[in-house]
Order: structure tokens, then C-alpha cells, then sequence
DNA sequence: TAGCTTGTATTTTTT
DNA sequence: ATACAAGCTA
């Protein structure tokens, strides 16, 4: 028994396994089988160890990493395929812990919250508040401070908010110094927004860590409590956790000090959504008796894949020595590629990939291109439908973030928690009844200066009380007042599925989008359909089947704040080629990987004036190694002399890490014929013919070549070169000395005019005509 | 109030 | 290029 667990693993992961006690420090490579350590840990904790299940934590950052650990005990266990599924919340108390406790760190938190809410200032009614209910919260508070200065958007200011949550810090804690106008309205904002969540109850993502963490923090017998419960306790991508996670980790470990934290400091690539690297790096330091196992065995990739990433990545200095290895074959070259323009380059990789899986044994499902922007994908969606290959995008618009569907959570949420305001400002004019935003502003206005919810100011208002409403407006919300009253009353008649189409059916909701008979329309109502079969499939899984709305509503929409879209199925046999941006491919694997869009200013992406510092390079070299380490066969890396990005065109240089890989692991073909005067006269290269292709040894690399520092900018047909003759508006014509800065907002040109006159202009504002 | 026009911003994404 | 939001007129 014992040994079948451990059996099928190597030294170093069973080293992992059998280290139950005491903390525990996993550094896993790419690759490595870290989710076959994790699991295997768990199933010897219950199997071989005799721990309860219940006493077993295991945090990830994705529903899908969780569901997979689920998926792999209960295999390695032998249990019934559902044994580990945690029950739906209207289970009893004692149900809800009494397996493993598998989950993200937000779904954790959620289950204990709602188990002891009344310790925090929310009630038991509380709803989750997603991205977008969050930015509207900002922007309430934006305008209640009179705050309508140009300089900050409320979106800056709900990022800063996240940042402090990420790092636990409460309003009070901001440095609030005087000099910056930012930093002295953010602690102002951060606390009105905070007042205003609570006045919704409602939650948002980054306050159920905190939450949770400051309400273990304050109760010692809550505490103890968890303490007692999760006396094992397993954190999966270690270097992904944000200040307020590793924070929480530490408060419950800190008794027993049993935890085990696997990671990769070389993949962190979420810096700028409050990663913080240290934790990984500093485990060591918190937990001096800390055992660290190194997983550098690799069973994915190629040694060519293997050797190039490894290399690329040993230009890192914030890592810890790691030598990843493989027995796999050595493969084939990584294959490098210099097209013309983003088309060249869609056209070379549907050419490349149509051959691999017609002749070459791959198929469709093998093949995945990585890019570093979403707005790059178009491109390849276009090539790839007109050459008839199926693709997904994967990570694209999100079900739940459809607007039809965001309506109908909105009514959900209004009918559970009636002093959710925002879903009430969403919904009140969906469908129009003729509320506009003077009515809405008013009854915002009776809320604000009584202290009231929005819906009890909407009754106020509707009396006509407080308020200059006229008779007609106020006649309005009366009668959306008496939907919302009958809709809730059909909560405890109906389940949950009836209750939607009822819901659909009196707000009119599908009535008005056929009425639009738009394409359009169409395809909301068919969304509407889907979120009916998702919900029927919902009930039969929570076993609600006959349970009242009232009942199930809640629970649907924790559901759906935490765990949001099921994974779609593969559709079709053949399957499908995968297009995702580099961040959604991490824990992915393919046979066959194309990056493309590999050049400065785009990937590595630099942003700000600083044009990229050693930190932000240092997460776009992960970027890189994590993509790279994605391929198990064969990998293509491809960058474009030109792109047109946002309406302008960019002549970027290749990306420096192509410096960084040694000739001995990858092949460089130009098939771009580089131009130096940027005049069209590029070789149509259809792809295949090596014949026509050339070949370099030593291939151009990085922002060190013909144009000077990183990349140029172009505004117009035939771009903006050193040399180039423009004429300017005011100074007339002159000739291009310089062109600096890489991110298209902040790229600049030195202009030479006659008398040796020099400008600097920023290109964007210049408005360079060109001249041949 | 609502539709239209103009302006502006536009890495990366989970929960 | 483009999408989305704020501002302006019917």
C-alpha cells in the first residue's frame, strides 16, 4: 500500500513526500511533476500516515489547479470520483470541512467566512464583487470627492486600492504625505470605498484574503480553531502569493509550522498583480528549519528546449541556483524566424503548423501560439479561419463577463442582498424604463445625504420625499420597486431555473433583445440559454433540484464569483489549435509551441520612461522561460521587422533574449529580406521553400543594431527612420537624427532642419509628413 | 432621456 | 485600428 504511492516517483519528489513535518520548501522546475508530488503528498498524508482528510490544506491560485489536485488524489487514493468535491455551501457546517480542503486561496476564504461572518462588520447575506462591480464602486466614490481631475482615472485609483490590498494594507496604514495629488487622495478613497463595500455588503477579492486574515488575526478562538483544522497545509505556486496570502499562510501555520510551499521563483510572472517574489526566496528565513527539496529533473521538453530556456533564464540574478535536466531526446533545433510584418508572420506560422499536422503526425490539439498581447491575436485568427484550421482563443472574454449575463447576476445579486447599490445602478434602466442618469443621481443624492441604501432611497424617492422628483420619474421607480418586490417573493415558490425565466420573462429582458433582432441580440439570447442550462446543471450537481430559488440563489452566486465558467469541452475531433497570451500558458504543455511577436518594445515589453528596468526585464526573461518551457517537441520563435500595433506601425529590433540562447540550440532563418530603408520590397515568402530562405550564423540580436537604442516609431505609410526626410508643420523639412524610446506613447525623434537646427519632437504629437 | 459625436487610452489576469 | 466612455444636442 505504501508503496504505491511513493513508487512511481523520483528520488528528489519522494524526498518531498516523506518530508510530512515541519516546513517544507519545494523549489520545482518547469516541468518537473510538482502536481504529481503534491498529490502523491496528500494521498501518503491519508493513506501511509493515518491523517483525517479534514486536516489537510491545499491552496492554489486557479479553479482548474484545484480541481486537477482533487481529481489526482481521489485517484491516487482510489475513492469515489466525487469523494473530494466540496459540498455546496448550504451543507451543513460540519459537512463543509470534512474532507481535504482543496482550493484557492479565495474559495478557502470564502467557505470560512461564511461560516463566521458575523465576527467581520458584513452579514451572512454578503455578495462577492467582481473587477468591474468594483471599478463602478471607485467610481461612486471618485465623484462623491469631487475628484473629476483629468490626471487620474478611477481605474488608477481601484488599481492602487488592489495594491494595498495585496500588500494587507488597511486606509489608515497609506502613507498619505502631502507632495503627490495621487498619493494624497488614495488613502481618502481607499477609506470611503471601503465604507461604501460595507454599506453594500458586499466583498470584493482582494478584501476576502484580508478580511479573513485581519478576522483570524483579532479572534483567538477562531484561530485555534483553524489552527486545529488544517494542521497540514500545502500552498501551490508559492512565488505567485501576494503579501496578504503569504500573511494568512503564516498566521496558520504558525503553530504546528507543518507547511509545504511549491514554487519556481523563475516562473513568477504576476509582479504587477501583487506577486511578491520573497516569499519564495526568503522561506528559508522565516522557517530556519525549513527542508528544501529541489525538483530539477524535467519530463516535458526536448534538451535542446531544455538547454536554450535554462540558459536564457541563468541571466536572471533574483533566483536561486537550479540546474534543470532532462532524459528526454535531444529533438530538434528551436527554430528561429525574421518575417516582414505581423502578417508575414500569422501566414509562416498557419504554414508551418497546417504542415506539421498534415504530414508531420501532429494534430490540431498539439499546436499552441503564445503572444505577448491579446490585441495580437487577430492576426492569426484571421490566417488561421481562412485556411479552414480550427483554433480556440483560450482566456478570451469569459461567459460571466458578457454583458446580458452580468445583467442577470445583477438581478440575482439585487434580490439577495438588497443593499448591493452597484447591481442596482446596473440594473434600474436594463432594460430602458426610462430611468436616466438625472433620476439615478438624485436618488444617489437622497442616499448619501439620509444615510440610506440605494433601495431605500428609491422608496423615498418614489414617495416623492427628499428629493425634486417629478411625478413621472417617481411613478417609474415605483413600478421597478414593485418588480424587484415580486420577483423576490417568487424566490421561495420557485427553484431556481423557474425563477430565471420568470426573472427573464418580467423584466422583459429577452422580449427587448428580440425586438433588436440584431446578430447581435441573437447571440445574447443565446448566452441567456446558456446560463439557463448552466444552472439547471447546477442545481442537479448541488443536489437542488427541488430546493427553493431562496435557497439555492446564494449559493449559485458564490458559485459563480468564485469559480465563474466551467472549461469549455474540445470541440471536434481533430481538435483545435490553442492562441493564448504568454501568462495564460503557464502550467500548459504542447508538443508543438510557436512565440511570436519576439521583439523589443512588444516582448520584452517596456513600458514607462525608464525604457524597462533590470526588475521588469528580469519578469519578461520568465515570461520568455515560461513560454519556451511550454514545448515538448519542437519550438518556433518568430519576430517581424514591421508591425502595425494600434494604428501606427513599429520597427522593433528582435528581442534581446535571442541573444541569450547559444547557436548550438536554435536555427535562424530571415525571411524578411531585410530592407534598411523600410521601403515595401519584402520577399512574399510563402514558407516552405528552404531553398529561398536565409540562412545566418550569426544572426542579428537585440536593440544593439543599424537604428540605434531599442526600437523607432513610425506614424505614417514608410515610417520614421534614421535618415528619413520629414517635413514638420512649423519647421518645415529636415531629416531624422534619432529615434528613442520603445513604447509607442512615450517614443521620441530627434529632427534635423536646416542650419543644423535639431527638434525633439514626441512622435505621436509630431505629426511627421513623410517625404520619399 | 437617449442617441450621436467626439475624445482617449491600449501589457499581462485570477479570483 | 478600435473600442469604450464621457460630453453634447434633438
Amino acid at each position: 500500500m505504501q508503496n504505491s504511492i511513493l513508487d512511481s516517483l523520483n528520488p528528489a519528489q519522494r524526498a518531498g513526500v516523506e518530508a510530512t513535518h515541519g516546513p517544507v520548501l519545494v523549489i520545482a522546475g518547469a516541468g518537473s511533476g510538482k502536481t504529481r508530488m503534491l498529490t502523491a503528498r496528500i494521498a501518503h498524508l491519508m493513506a501511509d500516515k493515518g491523517v483525517p482528510g479534514q486536516h489537510i490544506l491545499a491552496v492554489t491560485f486557479t479553479n482548474k489547479a484545484a480541481a486537477e489536485m482533487r481529481e489526482r488524489v481521489t485517484r491516487a487514493l482510489g475513492l469515489d470520483p466525487e469523494a473530494l468535491t466540496p459540498p455546496p455551501f448550504f451543507a451543513s457546517s460540519a459537512a463543509m470541512f470534512s474532507q481535504p480542503t482543496i482550493g484557492t486561496f479565495h474559495a478557502v476564504c470564502a467557505r470560512i467566512l461564511r461560516r463566521e461572518i458575523e465576527r467581520t462588520p458584513f452579514t451572512k447575506q454578503f455578495v462577492i464583487y467582481d473587477d468591474s462591480d468594483q471599478l463602478s464602486l471607485v467610481k461612486d466614490c471618485f465623484s462623491r470627492l469631487g475628484l473629476s481631475d483629468k490626471a487620474f482615472s478611477p481605474k488608477s485609483f481601484q488599481w492602487a486600492i488592489n495594491s494595498a490590498k495585496c500588500s494587507a494594507l488597511e486606509p489608515h496604514e497609506m502613507p498619505a504625505e502631502g507632495y503627490d495629488y495621487f498619493a494624497k487622495n488614495l488613502a481618502k478613497i481607499y477609506a470611503l470605498y471601503q465604507q461604501e463595500l460595507f454599506k453594500a455588503n458586499a466583498v470584493d477579492f482582494g478584501e476576502m484574503i484580508t478580511l479573513t486574515y485581519r478576522m483570524l488575526r483579532d479572534n483567538a478562538d477562531l484561530l485555534a480553531k483553524y489552527r486545529k483544522l488544517f494542521q497540514f497545509i500545502h500552498v501551490d505556486e508559492y512565488q505567485d502569493t501576494n503579501r496578504a496570502q503569504y500573511l494568512l499562510v503564516k498566521l496558520l501555520a504558525a503553530g504546528h509550522r507543518n507547511i509545504c510551499v511549491v514554487g519556481d521563483e523563475d516562473q513568477s510572472i504576476y509582479k504587477w498583480r501583487g506577486a511578491d517574489i520573497r516569499n519564495i526566496l526568503d522561506f528559508e528565513k522565516d522557517y530556519p528549519e525549513a527542508r528544501v527539496v529541489k525538483l530539477e529533473q524535467n519530463y516535458r521538453s526536448t534538451k535542446n528546449i531544455i538547454g536554450a530556456s535554462s540558459k536564457l533564464i541563468s541571466n536572471n540574478t533574483e533566483r536561486k541556483a537550479k540546474t534543470l535536466w532532462t532524459g528526454n531526446e535531444a529533438g530538434s533545433l528551436i527554430r528561429r524566424f525574421q518575417v516582414s510584418d505581423e502578417r508575414a508572420e500569422a501566414e509562416l506560422v498557419v504554414g508551418k503548423l497546417k504542415q506539421a499536422c498534415e504530414s508531420e503526425g501532429f494534430s490540431f490539439n498539439d499546436v499552441a501560439v503564445f503572444y505577448r498581447t491579446n490585441a495580437q491575436s487577430r492576426v492569426f485568427e484571421d490566417i488561421l479561419r481562412r485556411e479552414r484550421a480550427p483554433y480556440k482563443i483560450v482566456g478570451g472574454l469569459r461567459f460571466y463577463d458578457r454583458k446580458e449575463i452580468k445583467d442577470v447576476m445583477a438581478y440575482f445579486r439585487v434580490l439577495v442582498n438588497p443593499e448591493d447599490s452597484v447591481s442596482f445602478a446596473r440594473v434600474i434602466n436594463v432594460p430602458q424604463r426610462g430611468i436616466g442618469k438625472t433620476t439615478v443621481d438624485k436618488i444617489d443624492e437622497v442616499a448619501v445625504a439620509r444615510g440610506l441604501t440605494f433601495e431605500a432611497a428609491m422608496y423615498q424617492a418614489a414617495q416623492g420625499q427628499g428629493g425634486a422628483l417629478s411625478a413621472a420619474p417617481r411613478k417609474k421607480i415605483s413600478e421597478f420597486l414593485a418588480l424587484i418586490a415580486d420577483l423576490r417573493g417568487l424566490l421561495a415558490t420557485k427553484t431556481l431555473s423557474e425563477f430565471y425565466h420568470e426573472l427573464l420573462d418580467r423584466t422583459r429582458y429577452v422580449q427587448e433583445l428580440k425586438v433588436e433582432n440584431t446578430e447581435e441580440s441573437a447571440a445574447r439570447i443565446e448566452n441567456l440559454q446558456e446560463l439557463s442550462s448552466t444552472i439547471t446543471e447546477f442545481e442537479s450537481g448541488a443536489g437542488a433540484e427541488e430546493r427553493p430559488a431562496l435557497e439555492t440563489l446564494p449559493v449559485f452566486l458564490e458559485n459563480v464569483a468564485l469559480v465563474g465558467e466551467r472549461a469549455e469541452e474540445d470541440q471536434g475531433v481533430a481538435g483545435s489549435v490553442s492562441l493564448m497570451t504568454l501568462h495564460m500558458s503557464k502550467g500548459l504543455e504542447f508538443p508543438l509551441v510557436f512565440m511570436v511577436g519576439m521583439e523589443e518594445g512588444l516582448f520584452p515589453s517596456v513600458r514607462g520612461d525608464d525604457g524597462g528596468s533590470d526588475e521588469d526585464i528580469e519578469e519578461e526573461r520568465r515570461l520568455c522561460y515560461v513560454g519556451m518551457t511550454r514545448a515538448m517537441k519542437q519550438l518556433y520563435m518568430s519576430h517581424a521587422v514591421c508591425r502595425r500595433l494600434y494604428g501606427n506601425i513599429l520597427y522593433n529590433e528582435p528581442a534581446r533574449f535571442f541573444g541569450e540562447i547559444p547557436g548550438e540550440f536554435i536555427e535562424f532563418k530571415d525571411l524578411a529580406r531585410f530592407n534598411r530603408g523600410g521601403v515595401s520590397g519584402y520577399a512574399r515568402d510563402e514558407g516552405d521553400d528552404d531553398g529561398a530562405e536565409c540562412s545566418y550564423s550569426h544572426a542579428p540580436v537585440g536593440p544593439a543594431s543599424a537604428l540605434g537604442a531599442g526600437s523607432s516609431q513610425i506614424g505614417r505609410p514608410g515610417g520614421s527612420q534614421i535618415g528619413r526626410r520629414v517635413r514638420h508643420s512649423v519647421y518645415g523639412e529636415g531629416v531624422i537624427r534619432g529615434v528613442e524610446g520603445g513604447s509607442s506613447d512615450a517614443a521620441k525623434v530627434t529632427v534635423e532642419f536646416s542650419g543644423r537646427m535639431t527638434k525633439k519632437f514626441i512622435l505621436k504629437f509630431a505629426n511627421l509628413e513623410y517625404l520619399s
